[in-house]
DNA sequence: TGTACATCAGTGAACGCGCGTTCACTGATGTAC
DNA sequence: TGTACATCAGTGAACGCGCGTTCACTGATGTAC
């Protein structure tokens, strides 16, 4: 949280970088407060951190570029969450499962608007008129992917899970769990089973009764 | 669609709501054309019907009043999309399941702005700054879920598929659909397994295989 | 050691734009007498 | 049958606002001589 009354101090020589932290931190403030990204304008963000409006210049080309950074940070800080929980879940394959699902669906109730911007796709920049390239956008889930897969196939090795095709059936699950994140993140209330997750982790992943 | 260029005919007398439903159509057009509900502004909307901006507040009370409208009536062809397509699904239990979750698959990718609307969440007004109740927001997919609970309770009762707990089952079937629809109605191109959606219901439905 | 200077972080004023909304209005059309 | 008038659908100009972006700038700080 960044306060708004007083004024910032300069940084010193060669540390200017640490304004785009700050810059990139204000905006993920925006977002989590407000629920929208059509808040997190580059003045609303100027004004969060205590600068001047120009000032988000020296350190991103444009407004678009400020929410792609606060994606990626999104993005990375949800596989941080993922293989925390992982590291902490032991060894037993269907445990696992449930850990990595469960901290998945807790990153996007904990941080609904980061969620909604992650996988809304509203914020996407016209790509023909900026810097980045589609395959900066395709690969960011790439590596929380690969958690997802892994676990399956470990339940799958252990028998207790059947797949005919991994890569497939992890999809599946990862929709599933998007779905019940997604909504959760979008509705105020709504009146979900209790054990709603392990009913979609259950019958995704082909689990044994 | 609605023509930009000639300017339109002044309604006769006691017909003046024909206008009403041609301001709806062009806030469905530009959501559908331009995927971004952002771009559904009073002005722009005004433009497209060909008319003055100021015209508008015959018929609408402010600017999100035109966009509930616009999913109020999404909802209503949803629903009506799901019964045209069991009308003509015979009377196979399995059958007329999968039927319906094509059939709500194929709204969302026929029209993604506006599934990407209905359940987005972004349009929604602050409710304390409008005449609109939260109960207006929170029946709006009711009769299609409705449709869905029966499609799989005959499922259960013809033998193919086994639940539990219907109505559980049954969300968690729906929350699969919409993260497919959703993540579908979002992205640009995504490598999805060819038969995932028969994946997705047929795991979630718990059906024989 | 002192000093001129280049570098760097950030500023303040201004621009043009599209927005939602307000206000007083226009002018066609049906209706009452 | 004619005409005054109320009703109705829609208009045009204007408002204040926040936006993204530009431009020439300021002033502190490290560095070269």
């Amino acid at each position: 949280m960044v306060d708004k009354t007083t004024t910032r101090a300069r940084n010193p020589r060669g540390e200017g970088a640490r304004l785009r932290d700050d810059i990139v931190a204000a905006a993920v403030d925006l977002l989590d407060e407000t629920g929208d990204e059509g808040a997190v304008t580059l003045r609303a963000v100027a004004r969060r951190v205590g600068i001047a409006a120009p000032s988000i210049y020296r350190h991103f080309p444009d407004q678009p570029s400020i929410m792609m950074a606060v994606v990626r940070q999104a993005f990375a800080e949800l596989e941080a969450g993922l293989l925390a929980a992982l590291a902490s879940a032991g060894d037993d394959p269907r445990r696992r499962l449930f850990t990595l699902g469960e901290a998945y669906l807790e990153f996007a109730q904990r941080h609904p608007g980061r969620y909604r911007t992650m996988f809304g796709g509203l914020w996407m920049p016209d790509l023909a008129e900026t810097a980045l390239t589609e395959a900066d956008l395709a690969s960011l889930g790439d590596a929380s992917m690969k958690l997802l897969v892994d676990a399956l196939d470990a339940c799958v090795r252990a028998g207790i899970a059947t797949s005919d095709d991994l890569s497939a059936d992890a999809v599946a699950l990862w929709i599933g769990l998007h779905g019940l994140a997604h909504q959760r993140a979008v509705t105020v209330a709504y009146p979900w089973p209790a054990d709603i997750a392990e009913r979609i982790i259950t019958a995704l992943a082909h689990l044994r009764p």
